[in-house]
DNA sequence: ATTAGGG
DNA sequence: CCCTAAT
């Protein structure tokens, strides 16, 4: 119904740029590229809308209705306006549909004629019961602006309906805005590579599933955030619970990135922009237009993201998109664009409490959902480490995309009776708090910690195509334990031991003990489950140690690691037999390769001299190592020999 | 409980 | 360091 209706009167009430008379083959090419950027600059879209409402939300947190009036035009006008306007030229909504769609629809504008346009406005308005597929055909139709054979037009209808009903209604403005839009991306990425790192948050990609895939970090950093609602099944607990509201407030990830930036407005805009976004959104979700785009999902989970959160992120973005000279009205454009996305985005079942309450199932916090999500299309699939893309490592340079970064585990305690805002705010004090102590980088690679800073890139690996797809880079709380990383991939940065005064009441360094809990969590949980228990804490041997090891193998051999270890380390209760074990397995890895590919402390090599001479010896005599008296004093004396490299004394 | 080896 | 199979 409600498709239909926008159907109906969107066509009418949505202005359409009037397209410059070109050459044919000029005109297609704007086309095309109009078509592009329009998918492009999704997420700049989504950007420029978050400033808005933060504009917004700022100028007006108090008096939501007057700001309300004022916001919505803005946002949804393509529902909203219709109601208003009806009469309007028709072609809009063609361009529109092609906008989203560009691969499928481009085909369709190789017939062009300059009159269809025209010819279509006197198109009556389709009845109420026209289908969407024709009032699709009758638009391409219309679009291609050509009068065509007929024959065409059916088949450009269908393509087009597709388009719609997955990805889109989307608006007008979206694509018409496009044509000097077409420098925006570059922009974007110089001003991000001033900042030393390359910010790719998917505008750059012109495939529509790519775009979505391309920021599985804004949607999956899930992990951060625990909400953990005990019992009864109150409004607002049950709320939480299905999480989809709580999945949001936890991909707060990219936020905090952006954070650093701005930290001191973050609360303002939160509360207020988020409220906007749900009524929006409510509203959008009484609409038909979620059940159509059910392959959107990646794409439209990433909008809760900004539009609740991620205010920032689009400011930001959209500074750095304009050129210089660009004008404000380019800006609000942008931003309009941006709305009707939102739109279409975010009418996806899981974005506001509300929607979460209604129809849980719909939302993204099913195990596929999240893995999806993290996975994406393109295979990068970080779920739990940050989210980078590898980008052309040219001279020799690495150059990351941080598309995310990944907060230390938080887990927040709230009254089941608590409102939804009062949660977030609780989060966004949370992190603020955490942010507030200090914060550090934390590298991941290949699922472990990259502790030591003076390695260079390209010893650590990070230099390989492969190796970057799984590097990641996480926030840690600067000098303060970090709860207990049930669900995270890696174990804590920093030691037990230390104390956490940094963390604020709302802040619980609980166990997960409700199903409800865990249910919240980001698929890293199944796996890493194991993890749990934690991992004993590194402790490298010391030169000393190696000695004190090398020096009880010599004489009892390799085999023998229960005396090894009474023998030598009997008091050092942290080192097990199988620790020795393991530690001379090494140490004979470590004689055998070239210095230059050793870590850690290096081990004297005379030391490493002798651990080869032992190995090479117990390797040739663990036959005889019954006679434990016997075989080790002759193993000392054969050992004793041959650092005496003396053949006569072998013999005697 | 140890040992040996792969992860 | 962890995990396991085999002693």
């Amino acid at each position: 119904m409600v498709l239909k209706k926008r159907q109906s009167h969107g066509f009418n009430s949505l202005h359409f740029p009037s397209v410059p008379k070109a050459p044919r083959s000029a005109r297609r090419a704007f086309r095309k590229r109009i078509v592009e950027d329009s998918q492009i600059c999704a997420f700049e879209l989504l950007a420029s809308l978050a400033g808005k409402l933060l504009q917004e939300s700022e100028s007006s947190s108090a008096s939501s209705n007057a700001s309300d009036a004022h916001d919505r035009p803005a946002i949804s006008d393509g529902v909203v306006k219709r109601e208003r306007v009806e009469t309007k030229p028709v072609k809009t909504e063609c361009l529109d549909l092609g906008s989203c769609e560009e691969s499928i629809f481009l085909p369709d504008y190789d017939s062009p004629s300059s009159d269809s346009r025209q010819s279509l406005k006197e198109i009556p308005p389709p009845a109420e019961s026209d289908s969407i597929l024709e009032r699709s055909s009758t638009v391409s139709n219309a679009d291609s602006s050509e009068k065509g054979n007929g024959d065409e037009k059916p088949i450009q209808c269908e393509k087009v309906l597709a388009k719609v009903e997955g990805v889109s209604p989307v608006s007008v403005e979206t694509c018409d805005a496009k044509p000097e839009s077409g420098l925006g991306r570059q922009p974007l990425a110089d001003g991000m590579e001033t900042r030393g790192l390359i910010l790719d948050n998917a505008c750059s990609s012109k495939d529509p599933m790519k775009l979505s895939a391309k920021n599985p970090a804004l949607v999956n950093s899930a992990n951060t955030v625990k909400v953990l609602s005990h019992g009864n099944s109150l409004p607002s607990a049950s709320d939480l619970k299905h999480g989809n509201d709580v999945k949001l407030g936890i991909r707060d990830d990219d936020e905090n990135f952006f954070r650093f930036n701005k930290l001191s407005n973050r609360r303002k805009a939160f509360k207020p922009s988020s409220r906007i976004g749900d009524r929006r959104i409510r509203k959008l979700l009484s609409s038909k237009y979620w059940k159509a785009a059910p392959k959107l999902k990646d794409y439209e989970l990433t909008k809760p993201l900004f539009a609740d959160l991620g205010m920032k992120p689009l400011h930001h973005k959209r500074k750095l998109s304009c050129n210089p000279d660009k004008t404000q009205g380019d800006i609000l454009y942008k931003r309009r664009k941006f709305s009707d996305r939102s739109l279409v985005i975010a009418s996806d079942g899981g974005f506001s409490s509300e929607s979460v309450c209604n129809s849980p199932e719909k939302g993204m916090s099913g195990d596929n959902g999240s893995a999806v999500l993290c996975n994406g299309e393109n295979g990068m699939s970080s779920p739990v480490i940050g989210h980078q893309a590898q980008l052309r490592s040219k001279d020799s340079h690495v150059k990351l995309s941080i598309k995310s970064f990944k907060i230390p585990e938080l887990f927040i305690d709230v009254p089941e009776n608590a409102t939804v805002g009062s949660l977030k705010r609780t989060v966004v004090e949370a992190v603020t708090a955490l942010l507030g102590g200090g914060l550090r980088v934390g590298l991941v690679l290949h699922g472990k910690k990259v502790r030591d800073d003076n390695r260079t890139l390209l010893q650590t690996g990070i230099t390989s195509t492969e190796n970057i797809e799984t590097l990641g880079f996480t926030l840690e709380p600067n000098s303060v334990q970090a709860p207990v990383p049930l669900c995270c991939e890696e174990p804590p940065a920093i030691l037990p031991c230390e104390t956490s005064h940094l963390i604020p009441r709302a802040l619980v360094a609980v166990e997960p003990a409700s199903a409800e809990a865990l249910a919240v969590v980001p698929l890293n949980q199944k796996s890493k489950r194991s993890e749990n228990v934690q991992r004993r804490t590194r402790r490298p041997f010391s030169v000393s140690e190696v000695e004190a090891l090398v020096e009880a193998v010599e004489e009892l051999g390799t085999g023998r690691w229960r005396d090894v270890k009474l023998r030598s380390f009997d008091n050092a209760d942290h080192r097990t037999y199988v620790d020795l074990k393991d530690k001379w397995k090494t140490l004979v890895h470590t004689a055998q390769i070239a210095p230059q590919q050793r870590r850690g402390e290096p081990v004297p090599q005379n030391l490493l001299d002798r651990v080869l001479a032992a190995h090479g010896y117990w390797s040739q005599h663990q036959a005889k190592q019954h006679n434990k008296n016997q075989v080790t004093a002759t193993a000392t004396a054969t050992l004793a020999m041959l650092q005496i490299t003396d053949g006569q004394a072998v013999e005697a």
